[in-house]
DNA sequence: GTCTATAATTCGATAGAC
DNA sequence: GTCTATCGAATTATAGAC
């Protein structure tokens, strides 16, 4: 243990690289037509370092496709604008990063995206919203609901780009998104 | 022309079958993934003939991927009921069809088909809310938010499959969307 | 009209030199 | 640690026999 390279020190750099240039390929081409070939191209290093690093194409997906929707905690914030509240924080959220869409361009047609994005929604949103307190039974359904308007709003202003939903000022889509994401969550079911 | 075949009568059995089995492989697998093998495999029909019929495998979409939303007319129901009348109608619409699935599926990745996706939701259902009267100018907006909601609806209960939305009964996802889709349409803009 | 055979690519993954 | 070379598999598309 003498040697001149004591520490697993590797290029931690290159890592991070593959990592910046897979979210921005898997965001803009999906899983299928994102290429470990066009991947590296971007990252600058050799085809054959991303299976070094990441063993398969699934893994460095994986490891690519970790969301955190780092929502607010739903129960500091005035329950009269938890659905203002929760529609600004995910168009912010997903503005500055892609990583969404990749996994929205991904699960469309991988399983295994899918079953993460259903992850992330049914825990990451189902906590939030079962934070609110009312009927602990009625939270997973309240949350599914939420997700749908919510990736409603995403898949036609960053996947199809619908042109009036991508003119519409980020304000503007609060005001009228908001209202559905509040009833969705605060209002008594239908009967 | 007195000959013993005289109509451009080819195998018309053939290219319906053809048309079938791409709907249902799209539909399933998306474009990337859903093979020409594999749907005249389904077709029980060699792949060359897919060919034959359709040019390319980019011909074959297009002409699998034409979808008419038969939008009932707005205009003949009473004005408080366009939402609920408009999301049963979707929900009714796409139990039956996987075509908007395959759409949906391969407009994640395709740019042809986001064009058409595009197209489809402004064309249909933007003559369908220009029918119910109203600010002109306003129409395209309302039209993008519903499809935006009832997009949602369909990518996590028919692409992602989240549970709560899955395991909802179709009435009770109408008492819970039709509202939304409704203040879409008619009330005043926010402010 | 239908099928066989194959051309021309492209991709993920592996082996091994340096 | 990084890169060269290449394998084996799968794909779209074409040419041509029957």
């Amino acid at each position: 243990m003498t040697d001149t390279a004591p520490r697993t020190r590797r290029s931690d750099a290159t890592r991070a690289a593959i990592l910046r240039a897979a979210r921005e390929r898997f965001a803009a081409d999906g899983y299928d037509r994102a290429t470990i070939r066009a991947i590296a191209a971007d990252a600058r290093i050799d085809p054959s370092m991303v299976m070094r690093y990441y063993g398969s194409k699934e893994g460095l997906f994986a490891a690519a496709a970790e969301f955190d929707l780092r929502l607010p905690d739903l129960a500091a914030v005035p329950v009269e604008r938890v659905g203002e509240t929760l529609v600004r924080h995910f168009l912010d959220r997903w503005e500055g990063d892609e990583t969404l869409a990749a996994l929205m361009r991904t699960a469309a047609t991988n399983p295994g995206a899918a079953e993460r994005m259903r992850t992330v929604f049914a825990e990451q949103l189902g906590r939030a919203v079962a934070r609110l307190g009312g009927d602990p039974t009625e939270a997973p359904r309240r949350a599914g609901l939420v997700a749908g308007q919510i990736l409603g709003l995403a898949f036609t202003r960053y996947i199809v780009r619908l042109p009036p939903v991508v003119d519409l000022p980020p304000d503007d889509l609060v005001a009228w998104v908001a209202p559905t994401v509040q009833r969705y969550l605060t209002d008594p079911a239908p009967a």
